[in-house]
DNA sequence: TTGTAAGCGTTATCAA
DNA sequence: TTGATAACGCTTACAA
């Protein structure tokens, strides 16, 4: 709006056309039938409107409605390709029903996330989706206030706020199993995320179940863990091959921004064609077109973001419904380069 | 807001404090001292308005100020990480000045680009940040009903509209010019996407002019262009192979998405090696991290999203002071790998 | 078939 | 130092 010239209002079609307010109301919200609207009055208002590009004020709407149809979302990181994929459709899905959603960025900081969320409830947003950053329920103490979904992750404690999560546990699983099989693998190392996320501790769990299927025993040294900075990449990899004095067997990186760490520091050392000659085999969580790009296979695991956006609506529709929702665990893709 | 325990208002506030409204939304928006408030009811306000955890609605602020303290952002694709960092930075700009950013996509489609666009009229939005996906000032009849500043890209016949780009054409002449010297090049091919856009046509000028200044003389067949897609670099490369019958000593690369299709082509056709060994020099627009751990040197020009970020938050300042703005065109920088 | 009036939660103006 | 009231633009009972 600022200045210029005044927006043209619902009164101003009213007196334009010659009736009232809530003539134009009812016709310009297409319930001109349910009120019985002369044909004629109908045709003028709707050309009189037309004419002048009307457009409802949809906080003068709001205010009365007492609903805001605005969808908060907190993300870690747009620049994170599968947050950005999951915001870009849910956007459009919302968009076209008629509800706008509102995206913030946490950073994985708690006092920016709840900045974040506190600047959406006070936009008084109907429904909110978050990636939680803290795990504990405490942190976020507006949780009995507005009606939530969790996304990618979830807070331990609060068993009845409902999720939507990617099923990492199985993928991660089945891709390590039959690696170990096809590979005859007699070690399997992992490098990890942020423990305490729950995305982690399942892809961990993936992990540990892929070994026990395929029958390899679990050695101490295998797990390293770090946080989901590529840096952190480069740095368990640095420290595998100093323990190690050699190259391992394979490798299961739980990211892609700590794959491009290992990739670096492997880069860095020279190392990269043992990947090419299958000396070393590894594998990563997330997949990237850039994958099938290299001089080397890395098989890696695609979360199903349409899925999960789709997913994220519906539940959004039964909330606003004011019907209950279930928790739901979105298969992911395993993809295979060889 | 959704049903649940309604929230509480400026009169709830003001019925607990035994005062009126008035007083309570003068206290509560700091003008207390103007107003001479009695530093008693002061207290007394804050205290009850924080217990309740009272939050003014903004709708209702919003109708009467006549002013929403909203910006609409319409950039093509959030995947792509240039736009998802700009967009990421300026909504924690946003945010912490009080305002808030609405973020749509237009997929690069018109007419998604013109539902995106209405809704955010619809919104009140008091400006208008957009990557335009058409040409013309006649698919943008709003241009004059909200103050609008161009990102990334600019319509070409509406030259009051201002714009915020990066300096593409620099970046790139200079980024030729040395690769010619450097490595003595007698031919240099460029792989582009769509002309009609503004940047596309300052990457092929900057093209043409980092020849001349070194002294190439430009062949016809050395340029060609299609859309951004991966899919394009691909058939492009594919096409120049064939023409030639021999790999080109040099091709520089419009964007990242063309360069992952391109490397996609050199990676299936095992020619990723004539990179590594220097056959074929290869630089892009656009800089990713992975280029730094890959087994093969690829220069790369890195937009400054940050600067972007900022100049794009002076301007809509500005332009919230109704103070006119002028264009900018910000410096990206060159990464080379050797 | 259409109009009147109240009310949504704020802020600003003016009065007390 | 504080309060009453109107206004922002819209929807919706209720009235005509």
């Amino acid at each position: 709006m600022i200045a210029k010239t005044k927006r043209c209002t619902l009164n101003d079609i009213a007196e334009l056309s010659g009736v009232s307010k809530t003539t134009v109301s009812m016709v310009l919200n297409g319930r001109a039938d349910e009120f019985r609207i002369k044909e004629e009055t109908r045709q003028k208002i709707l050309q009189i409107a037309e004419k002048n590009h009307y457009r409802a004020n949809i906080y003068a709407k709001a205010l009365q409605a007492q609903r805001t149809n605005t969808i908060g979302l907190v993300i870690p990181d747009f620049s994170n390709f599968g947050f950005a994929q999951t915001s870009q459709m849910l956007e459009r899905l919302c968009r076209n029903h008629g509800l706008q959603l509102l995206i913030s960025c946490s950073d994985e900081e708690p006092h920016l996330e709840a900045k974040a969320i506190e600047n959406l409830l006070e936009r008084q947003i109907d429904i909110l989706i978050t990636t939680p950053v803290c795990q504990k329920r405490k942190h976020y103490p507006y949780l009995n206030t507005i009606p939530t979904i969790q996304l990618d992750r979830f807070i331990a404690d609060a068993p009845q706020i409902p999720y939507i999560i990617t099923d990492d546990k199985s993928a991660v699983a089945a891709m390590v199993a039959q690696m170990i099989n096809k590979y005859q693998l007699k070690e399997f190392y992992y490098l990890g995320g942020l423990l305490q996320l729950t995305p982690s501790e399942a892809r961990l769990q993936g992990f540990k179940c892929g070994l026990q299927q395929a029958g390899l025993a679990l050695q101490n040294d295998w797990i390293s863990h770090r946080d989901y900075h590529s840096e952190s990449g480069y740095i368990m990899m640095q420290q595998l091959l100093q323990r190690l004095g050699r190259l391992p067997q394979a490798i299961f990186v739980a990211s892609y921004g700590l794959l491009v760490g290992v990739l670096r520091f492997l880069n860095e050392h020279q190392l990269l064609d043992q990947l090419s000659s299958q000396q070393l085999h590894l594998a990563t969580f997330d997949d990237y077109e850039l994958l099938n790009c290299l001089p080397f296979k890395i098989h890696s695991i695609r979360q199903d973001h349409e899925k999960i956006a789709n997913a994220l609506f519906q539940a959004i529709l039964s909330l606003l419904e004011q019907k209950p929702i279930a928790n739901q665990i979105i298969p992911a893709h395993l993809c295979w380069r060889d």
